[in-house]
DNA sequence: ATCGCTGTCTACCATATGGTAGAAAGAGTG
DNA sequence: CACTCTTTCTACCATATGGTAGACAGCGAT
């Protein structure tokens, strides 16, 4: 029996942020992602000893690979915010509706127990921080709207995660999933998100 | 035993939207429903036949709730589309920060089976092409910035309930959850709101 | 008083789920 | 080949959960 995999310890983890991102946490059973894998239910509980802390590497990974995503983004756009913000959108956007389990992930935190959910604020502690600052500075340059800087990380931040992770709101406006749906969804994004930031 | 309570049926509703919407249908057992209402499990039972029959009460109830919001608050604005969107904002904000649960339910459905998730989306589909058509004419008048308008609509909407629901996000941006902490985080919404909407 | 209806509870049940124990199977090493 | 280490699986277990059956108590009507 003891064949070895390819990578399971990286297929689950997979699996799993769809999973938990999708249906939410609670209604995911470890029989279901060990179906989706292929794999018995104990196979999980041999990579990962618990539900629990199944959850924490999940959230690990999933922190690890929007930061690396974002950061990319950041450091290649030009130092001129409303691009900035533009550029950050264009690369978080492509992950998201590709895999739209990550970021419904992220969204999922807020109905976790507060460990899990303290661990990943304070990995993203340190982005948003920036983000303010960085923001702050712009408006006080007359670059952007003078605004909240901290809300106006806020508020972009469940805009985007919001339209890239309800798909229901975009069935309910009757929006098409195809190839140039999502190329149109992706340019009005960013268009309503840079209207709200630009300088009146 | 069979003392007759004061409303055992609307105070395990009401308990139910909570727990649903903070939590997660999933994460919900009838036992923390009846928990929180002082009663027995069987009794919930009884006036609901199965946790799925509840669970379509409570969104019966949710939309009901909130269509009666939006409505008034409408009829009550003056003609005008911003002044209008700002009325509408404003009405759903204050339900939506004292109980969290409500948009939080209406968030949940995205995870909910298709059937339950497309009769909260028949009832809500009025709704939507009105106010579609309405941001359509109004675009087309030049009183809005133009943009696909069934796109506006979902933006709106992930916005407000975003900032209404993530709790995580906001204090992640450390925004205080006191009364003045809670009027400058609707007006500050609504402006960026109105800032996307606003023809250029 | 008794009858029946309504609402609530106690006693169970079947199933699903997270988790444990340990066997077996393949691969590398002496 | 024998031995060990890693990985996977089969066999269970305890608990939680949605749901059923039926007893019991208050209340109005006859």
């Amino acid at each position: 029996m003891g064949t070895r995999r390819a990578n399971t310890r990286s297929e689950i983890l997979e699996a799993s942020v769809d999973l938990f991102g999708n249906r939410g946490f609670a209604a995911v059973s470890l029989d279901d992602i060990a179906g989706v894998v292929g794999v018995a239910k104990q196979t999980v509980l041999y990579w990962f000893p618990s539900k629990d802390e199944l959850l924490d590497a999940v959230l690990e990974q999933t922190a690890v690979e929007l930061a690396a995503v974002i950061e990319a983004a950041v450091r290649a756009a030009p130092d001129e915010p409303l691009a900035r913000v533009e550029a950050v959108v264009r690369a978080v956007f492509r992950p998201a509706v590709r895999r739209p389990g990550l970021l419904g992930l992220v969204r999922e935190v807020s109905r976790l127990s507060p460990p899990h959910a303290e661990r990943l604020t304070l990995r993203v502690q340190p982005f948003v921080r920036r983000a303010t600052d960085y923001l702050g500075q712009e408006m006080a340059a007359g670059r952007l709207r003078r605004a909240d800087p901290g809300l106006m990380v806020a508020l972009a931040y469940v805009t985007v995660t919001g339209i890239a992770t309800e798909q229901e709101a975009l069935r309910a406006v009757e929006w098409p999933m195809t190839r140039s749906g999502l190329r149109r969804l992706r340019s009005e994004l960013i268009e309503f998100v840079l209207a709200a930031l630009r300088p009146a």
